[in-house]
DNA sequence: CCTACCGATCGGTAGG
DNA sequence: CCTACCGATCGGTAGG
């Protein structure tokens, strides 16, 4: 977003216009990242080229650049365009705290099953992301450090424990593990797993399990 | 392995050499296959390049395609190398069936935390081998289902129920989600989980809640 | 936003 | 196993 080269005549203001052209560049920005999401999820990030991003928008792979004004920057603006787009729908845009999450939890798992093409996005950039110097390690490494806080506040509420419990822990970490280890089996397989039901069942035991010991 | 060129004069019998060229020639494949490894773990398998694995044993990316016809082929090689070396510790050379099978699985959860590496290979080319038409999806699909019905078998032993039941596949699905998804988070922050107590604490939650309801 | 271009890299092949 | 090469593709830039 900063330094970037205007056109040789900005088509600003002008009488006919039917619309400001920040609107329109915004709404051609949000294009390019719906067409990089499908992309990457279909190829991979390293694999996934600009000229076919530009392709499915009309345009050509500098025309991509003039936007993000590099591959990265497309690619950390599209994480960041998923996370909100995952909150759009809610009150307050962002997921709920306490035991509430855990039930938003398996919600998401269910609503995911009717969107293979963010799945796909999510674990195949996930997993690059685990590559030495990849783009979006630290992304990914923030985002599960603040899910992790997240649930293990949720599991503590529903199980009448500490959060800095060692079980409340490795509990937490296993709940992001469940979702995100049961998407790659739901992608390669559909009729496989059923991803809301396996992680309710896990989510029920691991609360039961916590409850008692 | 098929229709391989031989080279201009080939070094076969000779009295002075010191081994067989079969012998040298299978240790150069598994020196190969170590070296792919490192470099499909570090940069994924279509950022990896030929030319970084051929140097890392000391020869051109020519050579390296001499002993495994195509990039492609030499990834096949490695998966099923990679799942051998898993159990070439074990007696009989596969895992373990039934209940014993789950106290293993804790056990290479453990040992991986030891060999980075291997996990990262692993978590990478699974993440990659969900997009459209990777050589590796047929490998990691059949591999799941495998493991889904060893582990669903193991399940319905020490629940005493039936493997056809609904609440042990989705448990056996949650099971190899929970492996996968914690090596993304260990790989991410290795001091943010510990894999082999989540996995221990999650098997335990879910075959106490099967035997009970 | 495009055209035109650059340097770099890649997998694979020919031929020995 | 290597040298030498090919065609293809890529991200990014100059300049308008």
């Amino acid at each position: 977003m900063t330094e970037q080269k205007t056109w040789p005549a900005p088509p600003t203001s002008g009488a006919g216009r039917a619309q400001r052209p920040q609107q329109r560049s915004g709404r051609r920005r949000a294009e390019i990242l719906q067409a990089a999401m499908a992309v990457f999820g279909e190829r991979g990030y390293a694999n996934g080229s600009l000229t076919e991003i530009a392709e499915r928008v009309g345009m050509t792979h500098a025309g991509v650049l003039h936007h993000f004004g590099t591959k990265e920057q497309l690619l950390i603006a599209l994480l960041e365009y998923r996370d909100e787009e995952d909150v759009v729908d809610l009150e307050g845009h962002h997921a709920p705290r306490g035991a509430a999450l855990l039930d938003h939890l398996v919600a998401t798992a269910a609503k995911n099953m009717e969107r293979p093409g963010i799945v796909q996005a999510y674990s195949v950039l996930v997993g690059e992301a685990v590559t030495d110097q990849h783009p979006a390690r630290e992304f990914f490494t923030d985002r599960f450090a603040g899910l992790r806080a997240m649930i293990a506040e949720a599991l503590a509420e529903a199980t009448d424990r500490k959060v800095g419990d060692g079980d409340i822990s490795a509990a937490a970490s296993a709940v992001i593990g469940v979702m995100d280890g049961l998407q790659l089996q739901w992608l390669l397989n559909p009729h496989s797993t059923d991803m809301s039901s396996a992680l309710s069942l896990t989510i029920d035991a691991l609360v039961a399990r916590l409850r008692r010991s």
